[in-house]
DNA sequence: ATGCGGACCTGTTAGC
DNA sequence: TGCTAACAGGTCCGCA
């Protein structure tokens, strides 16, 4: 469910009532996550303050004066702010409870998400190290893309969906992006160039930020922290749009399985 | 190192 | 109407 616009929706949402605020408690009714959550997570943050929540990638990292933890919500993964009181409902697996009342609640019906503790330093976590440029940071450009895409052979597609190489970009919005540079998503990754990453480097930011400013995109379940649902599914140009004419020259738009994944593109559009 | 397929889960929809 | 199969926003792992 959640590409970089849904995480930072979320963020957005949830952080104004958790920051600042200590935690009371870490009431976990499903640990089965994609790894288990640890037993020795609730002494550990109990009673801490959250100083701050950030965004790395799909990652939420929870800073607190001991250490910070990652919230990752996978493929069905959703938070909630709401009231002591409230009756948890199917899939509710986590809540976050704040001293002052206030619960984050964490729905995850696939439960591929996951809550791990990641020390003092978040950066040294492995699923963290790991991770490439920040699509909405200075680093990211035409240059950047070009060179890491020298000699390999992965449809361009992958490449962009590469955590490795350019974080944030899911399924949604490989298949925007490419449409908007008008660059095939077949195509091998190391046979673009420079002026055509250019082109898509800038659409790939300039697209995950307007979703950002719709509150992300709702296909089936996502909700931002408030509950309502994203806005950016009205804007969406081919994801989803199989055989619905393309906005541009009015062909059919087509869907072809790329890494395991639907990919839509414009076969006029997009060469 | 790179690329590919499988795996982890539940829910919804499409097709017979 | 009911059963079954395919598919869904992510990404790690193991193998070639």
């Amino acid at each position: 469910m959640p590409e970089l616009p849904e995480v930072e929706t979320t963020r957005r949402g949830i952080a104004p009532h958790i920051e600042g605020e200590i935690i009371q408690n870490l009431v976990v009714r499903e640990s089965r996550l994609r790894w288990p959550v640890s037993e020795g997570l609730v002494s550990r943050i109990q009673g801490q303050c959250i100083k701050d929540i950030y965004r790395r990638g799909k990652y939420l990292v929870f800073t607190t004066p001991v250490g910070s933890f990652i919230w990752h919500l996978g493929m069905s993964g959703s938070m909630q702010i709401v009231e002591t009181g409230t009756e948890p409902q199917k899939h509710d697996h986590i809540d976050l409870v704040m001293e002052k009342g206030t619960i984050l609640r964490y729905n995850d019906p696939r439960r591929f998400g996951c809550l791990l503790w990641a020390g003092a330093d978040p950066n040294q976590h492995s699923l963290i190290a790991s991770l490439g440029c920040e699509p909405l940071e200075p680093g990211f450009n035409g240059r950047y893309l070009y060179a890491r895409s020298r000699n390999r052979k992965i449809s361009v597609k992958s490449f962009i969906m590469d955590g490795k190489v350019v974080v944030g970009v899911g399924n949604i919005y490989a298949s925007e992006s490419l449409y908007a540079a008008g660059i095939r998503p077949t195509r091998a990754a190391g046979r673009i160039s420079l002026a055509r990453y250019a082109v898509l480097a800038e659409k790939i930011s300039q697209i995950l930020k307007q979703a950002i400013r719709a509150g992300g995109t709702t296909l089936s379940d996502f909700t931002q922290a408030d509950g309502r649902p994203g806005y950016f599914s009205q804007v969406l140009q081919v994801y989803g749009r199989e055989a619905q004419p393309c906005a541009r020259c009015g062909c059919l738009i087509k869907n072809r399985v790329i890494g395991q994944r639907a990919s839509y593109y414009c076969p006029v559009c997009q060469t």
